[in-house]
DNA sequence: CTAATGACGCTAC
DNA sequence: CGTAGCGCCATTA
C-alpha cells in the first residue's frame, strides 16, 4: 500500500467535529514508516473523499495558513461547520476536538462543556 | 546514487 | 511572540 493511501485511510477514519495532527496521523499509520511531512505532502494531493480539513498542525494551528491562506480559511470554515470551535488565537481547541483512535469518537461529551 | 524539497515538529534565540 | 535551525521520511529531479 502506498504511504499516501495509508494516510487517506486514517484521515477517513476521523469523525466529523474532530481533528487530528499531522504527527498523530503519521503515528496512527501502521506498517508504513512516515513522518508528519509525508502526511502533509499526501494531503496536498488528497482525493475528494478524504476529509483533509480535519488534519491540522501540532497544537491545533493551521500551518497551511502561510502557504495557502485561502485554503486555510476554507478549512477553518468547514471545521466550524462540523462543530469544531476555533480559539481566539486562531487555533482549534485541541483539548476537546483532537480525535483519539482509542474509540473516543463520542461527540456527545463535547456538548457538556457548554 | 546524490541533491533538493515538502499542508511538519520541536528546541533555541 | 516571531524567526531560525535541525531532524524527520519519502518523493522527485
Amino acid at each position: 500500500m502506498d504511504p499516501a493511501e495509508a494516510v487517506y485511510a486514517v484521515v477517513r477514519t476521523v469523525p466529523a467535529g474532530k481533528v487530528v495532527t499531522y504527527g498523530q496521523v503519521a503515528e496512527f499509520v501502521e506498517g508504513v514508516s512516515m513522518s508528519a511531512r509525508e502526511v502533509g505532502a499526501a494531503m496536498n494531493v488528497s482525493p475528494r473523499d478524504v476529509p483533509w480539513q480535519r488534519v491540522v498542525g501540532a497544537g491545533g494551528h493551521l500551518p497551511i495558513g502561510k502557504r495557502n491562506p485561502t485554503l486555510a480559511t476554507e478549512q477553518r470554515r468547514r471545521l466550524e461547520m462540523e462543530g469544531v470551535v476555533f480559539l481566539p488565537n486562531g487555533c482549534v481547541d485541541m483539548a476537546r476536538f483532537q480525535w483519539r483512535p482509542d474509540g473516543s469518537d463520542e461527540v456527545g461529551s463535547l456538548f457538556e462543556s457548554a
